[in-house]
DNA sequence: CTTGACCTTGGTGTTAACTCTAAGGTTTAT
DNA sequence: ATAAACCTTAGAGTTAACACCAAGGTCAAG
């Protein structure tokens, strides 16, 4: 298989194959005579890999980490497995708080405001962000 | 006042201040003789409703925005603001449900991993990434 | 009169995950 | 034989919101 190929079996650039190269995610199996890239089912399928633990909301770094131990499976533990797993739920799941804070501030704000078509000299939204009490939260 | 009294008041960097400015947010009143930035109480409260719309989510590009309307507010409506307010509440809420979807997927692939000592060699989340039908969700 | 704390400008560095460009070599089909 | 489609490399650009640095000017206190 060439880089193409590949490429549009995945649905990814070919750019992005060569990028993930660059930083040691996936490596062409051979180069052919004249310097192109070969993949076999092998690259395929750790694609399929990444891909997937992408969708999953692991960062390519994080990624790296699993493939690695994928790759030398009897030299790591489940423990070792799970702990990236667990950390990176608690990184998402503060994060969700972070944002859901911001939800409740702004649908507060927007539902203070009449959001008409009158001058914004009285707009709840301003006051709100300018007074010192104003309750944003 | 100089920029290092407003920055301290403000528990902020002066390094911010500066980079305000430069992106339109907050242009000191004047500058001294010696060329230093004089703020006066009028920056002080601009500050404040950057800080308080920064705290609420919004992204100084946006913060931008509604500062402009602050400022001349006569000339813009309620509708306006609420128009952005609601409009980043949904951003917030989409990216919510984005990383809520993360969230699933991974509390899933950790539960049904043992988290024990002995080797991956058969760990739940590596196959469920490995799979082509890995529940992974 | 000399520290030391403050101020100035302009510039680079950080993070993530690509995307795009330039300048050129290779393959395949017509 | 030539155009289209593919491939190569190295490097720059994107976004957000600053942080940090160098080289130098300014100001108050002791
Ligand atoms: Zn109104
Ligand atoms: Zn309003
Ligand atoms: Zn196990
Ligand atoms: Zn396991």
């Amino acid at each position: 298989m060439k880089i193409g190929e590949l490429a549009k079996s995945l649905g990814v650039s070919t750019d992005t194959l060569r990028y993930y190269e660059q930083h040691k995610l996936l490596t062409p199996s051979a180069r052919s005579e004249s310097g192109y890239r070969v993949y076999t089912q092998q690259q395929l399928r750790q694609m399929q890999f990444i891909l997937r633990a992408k969708e999953v909301g692991f960062s390519l770094k994080e990624v790296q980490e699993l493939l690695q131990i994928q790759i030398e499976k009897h030299q790591h533990s489940c423990e070792e497995v799970k702990e990236i797993t667990i950390q990176k739920l608690h990184l998402v799941r503060t994060r969700i708080e972070e944002l859901q804070r911001f939800e409740q501030s702004l649908s507060k704000l927007a539902q203070r405001c009449c959001g008409g078509p009158e001058s914004a000299d009285f707009c709840s939204i301003l006051t709100a962000l300018e007074d010192v009490d104003g309750t944003c939260n």
